[in-house]
DNA sequence: CCAGACGTTGTT
DNA sequence: GTCTGG
DNA sequence: CCAGACGTTGTT
DNA sequence: GTCTGG
């Protein structure tokens, strides 16, 4: 699955990267490195034009009476999203693309959890597939927020985890976030990469959400090595 | 018809 | 154990 | 995803 | 809001 991701990227590098047209207007993105459920990331979706919106990562459906709902929807299986009632309405208009340059799995290892880090060998954007929702709260406020799709993971980070994000890229984006691409079509980008990515252990440091600098990404420390 | 759920993951 | 908050 | 709380009453 | 279960 995917519940822990980064997105170091800054917002110049992110226009160019996706060739965004629009950005919402007072959105200040900071980098981060440690990226956890309820915060609030850079999504693109196309609607008319590239934009940019900021969203809460949860997805909060817009009949609930109360957002801590959104604390379960980090996810959406890709096998089961025409099914559930929750996601299948949203994937003909509400499809995204969540804007990551990497993200996080917990292996169990001898009953300690050790976190890895996932990414492209070049460090270079990773795109998601995503679902959207607008959800208005008691105060007649506007809550955009998301779900990241997952599929089943490529061989090389199985050993890892059983799920991983389903990642787009290339045409495949725009693919996904245009809405004449047909359902069929947009459900079939759904599927594990083939590019490989790249994993190493990383300290325990990234396990709290509070803690957020470079020394997430960092290879675990030798002490922590010799645990392993 | 109304009531009640609507989700994923990991672990046991 | 389970839920909430980040 | 992980970490941390999980409760009420009365008093300050 | 919409679907499932009763």
């Amino acid at each position: 699955m995917c519940g822990r991701k980064t997105l170091t990227k800054d917002k110049l590098e992110i226009i160019a990267n996706y060739l965004v047209e629009q950005w919402e207007e007072d959105f200040v993105w900071k980098p981060s490195f440690n990226i956890a459920p309820t915060h609030i990331t850079p999504i693109l979706l196309h609607d008319q034009v590239r934009k940019i919106k900021p969203m809460r990562w949860g997805l909060i459906p817009h009949w609930a009476d109360d957002m801590k709902i959104g604390n379960k929807m980090i996810n959406a299986r890709s096998e089961t999203l025409t099914e559930k009632r929750t996601f299948s309405n949203l994937l003909k208009q509400r499809r995204c693309v969540v804007i990551s340059d990497g993200y996080y799995e917990w292996k169990i290892e001898k009953k300690i959890k050790r976190p890895y880090y996932i990414h492209y060998a070049d460090n270079s954007f990773l795109s998601m597939a995503g679902l959207w929702s607008t959800w208005i709260n008691q105060a007649g406020e506007k809550i955009n927020s998301y779900t990241v799709i997952t599929t089943l993971p490529q061989e090389e980070i199985s050993h890892i985890h059983n799920r991983m994000p389903a990642i787009l890229s290339g045409k495949d984006i725009e693919k996904w976030l245009n809405c004449e691409t047909s359902l069929d079509i947009a459900l079939e980008l759904l599927k594990p990469i083939e590019q490989k990515l790249k994993y190493y252990p990383v300290s325990i440091f990234v396990n709290s959400p509070m803690n957020n600098s470079i020394k997430c990404i960092q290879l675990m420390n030798d002490k922590e090595l010799s645990l392993l």
